[in-house]
DNA sequence: TAATTTTTTTAGCTTAGCTTAAATATTTTA
DNA sequence: TAAAATATTTAAGCTAAGCTAAAAAAATTA
């Protein structure tokens, strides 16, 4: 059981995430602007990770990771999204605030601690912004959703999931009052900006533009 | 609102422990043992957190904590039992495993989330070991015992705290089936080794060693 | 009190993880 | 396809936090 530095850690759920959005195939540029590092300290420590067998590095072509660095990218992402489940139901932090406490916390060392949360929170599939959270043998469970900025007029859905974790757009998202499961009837669609216009729960109407419904996913009913 | 490394931390932490047994003032070569450094190094690093006013540091002679220094000191501590509270009582872990997780968790950087902590726990004033939680303010309940080693004979008691965390001490009890809050009578002390023979519950007869008794404190009933 | 031992500090080195500036490889554009 | 632009790596250097070995101060012992 080798033991990674939080900056290690960092490095391969950045590299996971980038990945998933992508082919695969992570870049030094992308990877230095997530964890806003200069180009140069990323390489260095692409390096190292590859010396240590986590990913494949390819000099100027890209990184991906291995059985390994996967695993325990899947890991830490596990323990960030149960630590944003137990800040949220349990501590009833707000949904904007518990991303850079989970930053933290997610590289706290103990298998045990990872397995007790879980059970303690009732083995969560998914976290307070709806994205799935690895369970012990890293399992995901891949919802079934739109994007929101893709849904059709008069249809019904379910808000499942936000794409953007960052405390403004959340903060946003309190403004408007809009939550997690929130009932959404597509109202109207301009044709010009593709702004929107819903009904949240059958009774408050609000308008968002394209930009806020592309980090919103939906479920229809 | 400074902030602080967990490293910085822990030698404040240290530093208050220590020189709370002793008279306030704290050497070099004692920190250097708890902390499992060279000496050289605490030098260093007592220089540096001179430096940024946190302790009072004199050459040769020792070091102690400034008002600031002792405020810093005291909140890593409040976290470390919060948490150790916490990690007991909710997740159920046995009280021999929660000291080295709580060692990772008393640096994660939140005031919200140690009072939101506190709060959930129901405000704890003494930790899973015993030991006083200081409060939000610094407060600390001072319990009154006496140590075991120095308990009279055919006299009642509580165990109320043990004064050493380390697996191996607490693993002892576990074996021998010794709890905080069990009563305790003391039924011999041997002469020539200071060996106490002790009834527990009133049902369970424990001889245990003068080494160990130095390590537990009662309070009489 | 003088010699010896112990404690503490100083000096010089190492590694992790960052930086900027310069060099080089790749990709895009004309 | 050659020039320009962009992406990536290399080189050199910094800070935090550790180390060992040597020097110096303080404490103990003879
Ligand atoms: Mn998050
Ligand atoms: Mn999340
Ligand atoms: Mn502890
Ligand atoms: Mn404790």
């Amino acid at each position: 059981m080798i033991t990674l530095t939080a900056t290690e850690e960092n490095y391969l759920k950045y590299i996971y995430q980038l990945g998933e959005a992508q082919s695969g195939l992570v870049k030094t540029n992308d990877l230095a602007y997530k964890l806003e590092h200069s180009a140069a300290s990323v390489t260095d420590m692409l390096k190292k990770l590859a010396d240590k067998k986590l990913l494949t590095y390819t000099k100027y072509y890209g990184v991906s990771l291995t059985k390994t660095g996967l695993h325990i990218a899947k890991k830490v992402l596990r323990k960030h999204r149960l630590w944003e489940t137990f800040l949220a139901k349990n501590l009833k932090f707000t949904w904007d605030k518990i991303h850079d406490i989970a930053e933290q916390l997610e590289h706290i060392q103990s298998d045990e601690l990872t397995d007790k949360m879980d059970e303690y929170l009732g083995f969560p599939k998914f976290d307070p912004h709806g994205d799935p959270i690895p369970d012990k043998q890293g399992n995901i469970s891949i919802p079934n959703v739109i994007c929101l900025a893709d849904a059709k007029l008069k249809k019904q859905y379910i808000l499942q999931n936000v794409n953007d974790d960052s405390a403004i757009f959340l903060k946003y998202l309190n403004k408007i009052k809009l939550q997690l499961n929130d009932k959404i009837k597509i109202i109207d669609k301009e044709e010009f900006d593709e702004t929107m216009e819903m009904l949240i729960n059958d009774k408050m109407r609000i308008t968002i533009s394209n930009d806020a419904a592309k980090n919103m996913y939906v479920k229809s009913i």
